[in-house]
DNA sequence: GCCAACGTTGGC
DNA sequence: GCCAACGTTGGC
């Protein structure tokens, strides 16, 4: 019996997509600013847990590919940046809004799932991805993580 | 590009 | 504290 939880993160793919992953490894997954989301990362994510990695605003959506957390919580840099477009001028270094976890590659889906296949799925109708639309990031059961490796012809890693 | 869903802001 | 106005997400 293992305690691994599965997730699943939306980016969308003209920001940071999973070559730029691929090619960097290991990346902080910031600018997250919905408390849902940023509380997942916070209090619920651990090392090692597993993330399909989805591609939101792009046609069509879709999973392409996997990652793991790789680190603990930790106060989302961009937050303290003034110039950049996720500055948050209420948030401080002494008490931060917003905290975010570094993501790594794992593999990348020849066969990517899409939305669409998802929804004509019956096994995956209960995916809070399909339930609760603009949260970027949803937990996944490992039923639901399996079935999409099943679909995606790509080995559970 | 449109627009529904829905989270946030701010006037009262 | 309510809720209308507003802004953003993200599927289509």
């Amino acid at each position: 019996m293992s305690d691994t939880q599965y997730w699943l993160m939306k980016s969308e793919p003209d920001v940071f997509d999973i070559d730029d992953l691929k090619a960097v490894d290991q990346e902080p997954w910031d600018s997250i600013r919905n408390y849902e989301a940023r509380n997942f990362m916070r209090d619920d994510m651990k090392v090692g847990d597993k993330v399909l990695f989805y591609y939101s605003n792009v046609r069509p959506p879709r999973i392409v590919g996997t990652m793991e957390v790789a680190s603990e919580p930790y106060p989302d840099p961009t937050q303290f940046d003034p110039e950049s477009d996720y500055f948050d001028e209420k948030s401080s270094e002494e008490d931060p809004t917003w905290q975010l976890v570094d993501v790594k590659f794992v593999q990348k889906f020849d066969n990517p799932v899409t939305r669409n296949a998802i929804k004509e799925e019956a096994s995956l109708q209960d995916m809070v991805l399909l339930n609760r639309f603009r949260l970027s990031i949803t937990p996944v059961t490992e039923q639901e993580w399996k079935k999409i490796h099943e679909m995606a012809g790509a080995e559970l890693k």
